[in-house]
RNA sequence: GGAGAGAUGGCCGAGUCGGCUGAAGGCGCUCGCCUGCUAAGCGAGUGUGGGGGGAAACUUCCACCGAGGGUUCGAAUCCCUCUCUCUCCGCCA
């Protein structure tokens, strides 16, 4: 959520903004709106005031034995008109709510412009795609030559998209996830934590999922609770409606999850292979913040992210979002994209985002700075630390043997029992 | 699933028959004093959000005692609903 101060003073700028993105809320409706609230306020809380006022001379009035059943009656009536104008000053104050809920955050001044992901610009690109004699196999062509994935299977214990990995596959995929880990919080300073999968409406509203993008959730029957998209849900809420001491901060973690995402409005796309499935494990990077130090946590959350592939040699570029691809909540993100050869194009693997205080904000994250009055928002930020099922998909695919075999990356055989190839 | 108890400020904890209780008392923290140092002691201060005034320090008003409703001139205190925590029983990975 923005600053609804900031939105008061700075309206040409929050609409230049959110421009950027392609978005034109209604600003004029939400002055109206704000401005009445106002103006009913200033009535509301002087008639308040009457009431306490009044009260306690009536309370004295009767201490003393006296008859106060002229202010009672008078009192009466302000009561009625105070409960009209809570009820008026309520339609205004849910308008303000659901328009603010809805305004996504600004894009930080140094996001390239631009309305879609063709216009993402280049960072840098790291490492060198291999070369092959013949044809690269797709992954799935890979996997299932192995015997290590099977999607016919999973469609029928499930449905379309979703995974089933077998043998040495589902063995690769657990040592990802601990390898990651085990980078992460030996070498890189997080904490381990490990959320419920489950959450409520108002923990996915305070990191942006809700109230605008239900559709892409998958909700409980019968249960205001939904499966997490992205370990950046709980984690990030695990300080909800906290008072951080500054020296407390900055405060890392890392979280391996299963992610549940209902891939609406994505008929068609990626409909082969781990790229897109409705369920996918990922180990997510989370951090809290002081302000002033946000961009420089983006950098080194980025870095963190990278070493991942790097260690395991797999070659990748990394890209910023233009504005216009941003995430709703983000101010500013860098995805990790890895080289996958079989379709000879480089696929996201990794989101990096600063959401500043957007999140802080609607999930009343604070933190106090010793002897300094009064509190400040934290800034968040998270990135993946990696989607786990892409990451075996591009190791697939870069590894790939001409006789069918895949070598495992040498950063992972400790975690696979010393072996070196996947055999047919 | 059944029975009961509870939810108050950074923490602990008091709130009687509804009325100077934004909230006693303690701890913690901050500043000052005292003291060879430390400890102890003494004094003062110390919630959050919102509206108005002020360049600012600050000031004034309103709201907030798990959440939401209700009763009342007036609610932390009474009533209803919900959420969570704890205890006992049952069931269970």
């Amino acid at each position: 959520m923005l600053d609804i101060k900031l939105v008061r003073q700075n309206i040409q700028e929050v609409e230049a903004g959110l421009a950027k993105r392609g978005m034109h809320p209604d600003m004029a409706a939400f002055n109206d709106a704000d401005d009445n609230r106002r103006k009913i306020l200033a009535e509301l809380e002087s008639l308040r005031h009457q009431r306490n006022v009044v009260s306690d001379e009536i309370a004295a009035l009767k201490k003393r034995g006296e008859n106060a059943e002229a202010m009672v009656t008078e009192m009466r009536t302000v009561a009625g008109r105070i409960k009209e104008l809570e009820k008026e000053i309520q339609t205004h104050e849910a308008f303000i709510d659901t328009f603010m809920l809805g305004l996504a955050n600004l894009p930080h001044s140094s996001v390239p412009e631009g309305h879609d992901e063709t216009q993402n610009t280049l960072v840098k690109t790291e490492g060198t795609p291999p070369q092959f004699e013949n044809e690269a196999q797709a992954h799935w062509t890979i996997g299932e030559n192995l015997g290590i994935l099977d999607f016919n299977r999973a469609a029928a214990i499930t449905g379309a998209r979703f995974p089933l990995y077998l043998g040495a596959g589902a063995r690769l995929e657990r040592a990802l996830i601990n390898f990651m880990l085990d980078v992460h919080t030996r070498t890189h300073g997080y904490t381990e934590v490990l959320p419920p999968f489950i959450v409520n409406r108002a923990t996915m509203t305070h990191t942006g999922q809700l109230p605008k993008f239900e559709e892409d959730l998958f909700k409980l029957e019968g249960w205001d609770y939904f499966l997490i998209p992205t370990a950046e849900v709980p984690v990030t809420n695990i300080h909800q409606s906290e008072i951080l001491s500054a020296d407390k901060l900055p405060i890392y973690y890392t979280a391996y999850t299963p992610c549940f995402r209902s891939e609406a409005g994505s008929y068609g796309k990626d409909t082969r292979g781990l790229i897109r499935q409705h369920q996918f494990n990922k180990v997510e990077l989370v951090k809290f913040v002081l302000p002033e130090t946000s961009y420089n946590e983006l950098e080194t959350l980025l870095k963190d992210a990278e070493a991942i592939l790097q260690r395991l040699e797999l070659p990748y570029r990394v890209v910023t979002l233009c504005s216009g691809d941003l995430g709703f909540s983000a101010a500013k993100t860098y995805d990790i994209e890895v080289w996958m050869p079989a379709q000879g194009v480089y696929r996201e693997i990794s989101s990096c985002s600063n959401f500043e205080d957007f999140q802080a904000r609607r999930a009343n994250i604070r933190f106090k700075r010793k002897g300094q009055k009064g509190t400040e928002l934290v800034h968040t930020l998270n990135g993946s630390g990696l989607a786990v099922g892409r990451t075996l998909a591009a190791i697939l695919e870069n590894y790939q043997q001409s006789d069918g075999s895949v070598i495992i990356p040498e950063a992972l055989r400790d975690f696979m029992g010393g072996e070196e190839v996947l055999r047919p």
